[in-house]
DNA sequence: TTAGGGTTAG
């Protein structure tokens, strides 16, 4: 009865016996992950061509599968699979798969793994296209290689390419964030001589890595040369500046370039939206002038711009944080919602994680049950918060009961599953045999995976108890 | 190219 439980909770990674549906799925990825496994086993030379007569459908799992089994010593292979894979037209990497293949071939802590299968290419004299160049400069991104990114860029001539703007900017991002700027000045500088033009998205990340470094002047400076390449100042290259004079401590300053974006003649082009606000709002928070920022905030309605959740939980903290009146709060919330953009439940949810965070329990703990009784459904951070606060405190029947009336108003927001496990077992623990088996029953429901040391510690707690009836209703299930 | 809090999947 129990190993029914067990097999149900477990991962099916994890499982030993999976259930015949992920088993099914289990066995086709796996073969065609282990068939390019093997192929890539078997290739001394030419990997690519041999890679590509496996014809093999790839997917993210399958992908993934192979490179976890070049772990732990075949990372350079692993990772000309992976860029193989890439450019294949039938796939295309998601962001989610270039951290993955990071993480697994630990490329930020080797990052020389990138030259040395660059130089492999070289040596085998294998094909390279513009789009394996830019699958490992994504890799460089997302590890946030500078240096291996212009190596990288360096390379394309050796290959017969040229490197295009995307490449350029990619490689000129990461030096701005960085702080190297005068590498990110002279790579953009350089675009001029190969033909390339600086485009928005250059400028952006060079006004940006000026305004993080303090140096606004630079920043106008380059804001005023985009014309000469016909780039046009838009919204978010403004608000990047009015970002860094937020951050310089200017306020006033900040507060005329707020008025010039809203200014009708710029013809809508640098209109301020809920970013830029939002932005300003957050400044005068943090400067505890929460006055101030409520005033940005009537001045965001007066122009018919939306606040959002950004928006909303940066004023609510700022609140919370300022001031203990109570009235203040609500005035600020049914302004919120009557500008739209923004539910009353994303108010008081946000109120709630914002309680939590500043340590000030009972006043969360009062918000969420006004929530409840008032109807108001919770969101799924708010809940998480508040059921992990309840589990720490081990008012585990407290926060079953909570859990029982959110299952009834039908919050369908995903919830942290290490909570459950933790609730579960402390329902265990205290002897709460029905609640826990109603919880169990619940999460199986919900198809929930849990974490296999969960699993045993919860085994362990149920065979404590040795509630036959709460066996039976594992088993019945 | 533009942010941010917890999780899930990919």
């Amino acid at each position: 009865m129990l190993n029914h439980l067990i097999s149900r909770l477990l991962s099916p990674s994890l499982r030993s016996h999976p259930s015949k549906i992920s088993a099914l799925r289990f066995s086709t990825t796996v073969s065609a992950a282990e068939r390019l496994y093997n192929h890539l086993q078997g290739c001394t030379t030419n990997l690519e061509k041999e890679l590509a007569s496996a014809n093999v459908n790839l997917d993210s799992t399958c992908i993934n599968e192979v490179i976890r089994r070049c772990d732990p010593n075949q990372f350079q292979l692993g990772l000309r699979f992976f860029i193989w894979a890439g450019t294949q037209s039938s796939h295309r990497h998601s962001p989610y798969m270039y951290s993955k293949a990071c993480d697994f071939l630990k490329i930020r802590t080797n990052p020389d793994l990138i030259k040395d299968v660059v130089g492999a290419y070289k040596k085998e004299e294998c094909f390279v296209s513009v789009k394996t160049m830019r699958i490992v400069l994504s890799l460089c991104n997302q590890a946030k290689l500078a240096d291996e990114a212009l190596w990288v860029l360096r390379k394309f001539p050796e290959f017969g390419l040229c490197a295009d703007t995307v490449a350029y900017n990619l490689v000129i991002r990461l030096f701005a964030d960085k702080g190297d700027l005068s590498m990110a000045d002279m790579l953009m500088k350089e675009m001029d001589c190969v033909g390339l033009y600086p485009d928005v998205i250059t400028y952006t990340s060079m006004i940006n890595g000026y305004c993080n470094a303090g140096k606004i002047d630079e920043a106008w400076k380059l804001a005023k040369e985009m014309s000469k390449h016909d780039c046009v100042l838009n919204t978010v290259t403004y608000s990047r500046i009015l970002e860094g004079v937020c951050k310089s401590g200017d306020m006033e300053r900040a507060l005329e370039l707020l008025a010039e974006m809203e200014k009708e003649d710029s013809g809508g082009l640098i209109s301020p939206n809920a970013v830029t606000y939002t932005l300003v709002i957050q400044a005068f928070c943090e400067k505890k002038r929460i006055r101030e920022a409520l005033l940005v905030l009537d001045r965001m309605g007066d122009l018919g711009c939306t606040p959002n959740r950004v928006t909303a939980s940066v004023l609510i903290q700022g609140v919370l944080e300022n001031d203990e009146d109570v009235k203040d709060l609500s005035k600020l919330i049914d302004k919120l919602v009557k500008l739209g953009g923004v539910s009353l439940s994303e108010c008081f949810s946000s109120a709630t994680v914002s309680l939590i965070r500043m340590k000030r329990w009972e006043e969360a703990e009062k918000i969420f049950r006004l929530m409840l009784v008032s109807g108001i459904r919770p969101d799924g951070l708010a809940c998480s918060h508040v059921f992990r606060e309840l589990c720490l405190s081990e008012r585990y029947l407290d926060c079953f009961v909570l859990y029982q009336e959110i299952e009834k108003e039908d919050v369908k927001s995903t919830m942290d599953s290490d909570i459950y496990a933790v609730l579960l077992l402390g329902l265990c623990q205290q002897g709460n045999s029905w609640e826990a088996a109603k919880l169990a029953k619940s999460m199986l429901d919900k198809k929930m995976r849990l974490k296999v040391s969960h699993v045993e510690k919860i085994i362990e707690a149920l065979k404590k108890t040795g509630d036959e009836d709460l066996m039976s209703r594992f088993s019945t299930d």
